[in-house]
DNA sequence: CGAGCAACCTGCATGC
DNA sequence: TGCATGCAGGTTGCTC
């Protein structure tokens, strides 16, 4: 579910309800995530203060005065605002009681999702430390792009989802760029000059910023923190369209695997 | 170092 | 209806 538009819709959706609320009590259900919950972090979050909400790659950072709370929501995870005496279902695995009788719950049915405790005086951590620029900052440029990928034989559609290379760059938004930019998502990334990744720069910039706009794209379940789905899946141009014609010439669109992820892609729109 | 792939886990669609 | 199979929005960490 969660590409970087998600996880910035859920920021946005559940920011507000956050803010200068203190965390009452936080109940964990179930601490088997993509890594075990640490037993601590009950106590240590009870009575602390959330004071704000940042987004680094796919991470959701919650800064209390006393450490930061590091969130994945992995594949399959969401967070929603919800009345404290709200029933758990079968994937809630955590929740943050609030001051207001609201509550930050954690629903994760696959659960490679993640949930860390980050030290204030801590430099970072291993998970956050070597990602790459943000795609929608001036850091992540053709230039740079163009220079990093120089030798390297991986397919570009692989290199974009290289969370070193850049972050938040799904398999979703990986094959709407790439279609956008009308380059075939098998080259090799060292292959591609600098003017047409000028161009995948703008198309991942361009989609992103659109999707995020139309609150993220809701294929299953997906809903933000206030509860709404994403409008974006519409605006898809072949993501889950393997087969179906292309919108600009009419071909059957191609679909392979790459890295055990699902490509789709134009034969004749993208060289 | 890079490339390829198995693994983590559950739900759902599909086909026999 | 039941069962086996394959696939899914992500990422780490192993082999070669």
């Amino acid at each position: 579910m969660p590409e970087l538009p998600e996880v910035e819709t859920t920021r946005r959706g559940i920011e507000p309800h956050l803010l200068n609320r203190s965390i009452v009590k936080m109940v964990l259900r179930d601490k088997r995530l993509r890594w075990p919950v640490a037993d601590a972090l009950p106590e240590l979050l009870a009575g602390q203060v959330v004071r704000q909400i940042r987004r680094r790659g796919k991470y959701l950072l919650v800064d209390f005065d006393q450490g930061t709370a590091m969130i994945h929501l992995g594949m399959s995870g969401s967070l929603r605002i919800v009345s404290a005496d709200d029933p758990a279902a079968k994937h809630d695995h955590f929740d943050w009681l609030l001051d207001d009788g609201n509550c930050l719950r954690f629903t994760d049915p696959r659960r490679f999702g993640s949930l860390h405790w980050l030290q204030p005086d801590d430099h970072g951590h291993p998970l956050i430390d070597h990602l790459g620029p943000e795609p929608l900052s001036d850091d992540f440029s053709a230039d740079t792009l163009y220079r990093v990928s120089r030798g390297r034989k991986v397919a570009v559609k692989q290199f974009i989802m290289n969370s070193e290379i850049v972050v938040g760059v799904g398999n979703i938004y990986a094959n709407e760029a790439l279609y956008r930019a009308r380059i075939d998502p098998r080259r090799a990334a060292g292959s591609i000059g600098k003017t047409r990744y000028q161009g995948l720069v703008e198309a991942i910039k361009t989609v992103l910023s659109e999707a995020i706009n139309q609150g993220g794209t809701t294929l299953r379940d997906f809903v933000g923190g206030d509860g709404k789905p994403g409008y974006f899946k519409q605006e898809l141009q072949v993501y889950g369209r393997g087969g179906e014609p292309c919108k600009i010439c009419e071909r059957s669109l191609t679909e392979i695997r790459q890295g055990q992820r699902a490509t789709v892609f134009c034969r004749q729109c993208q060289r």
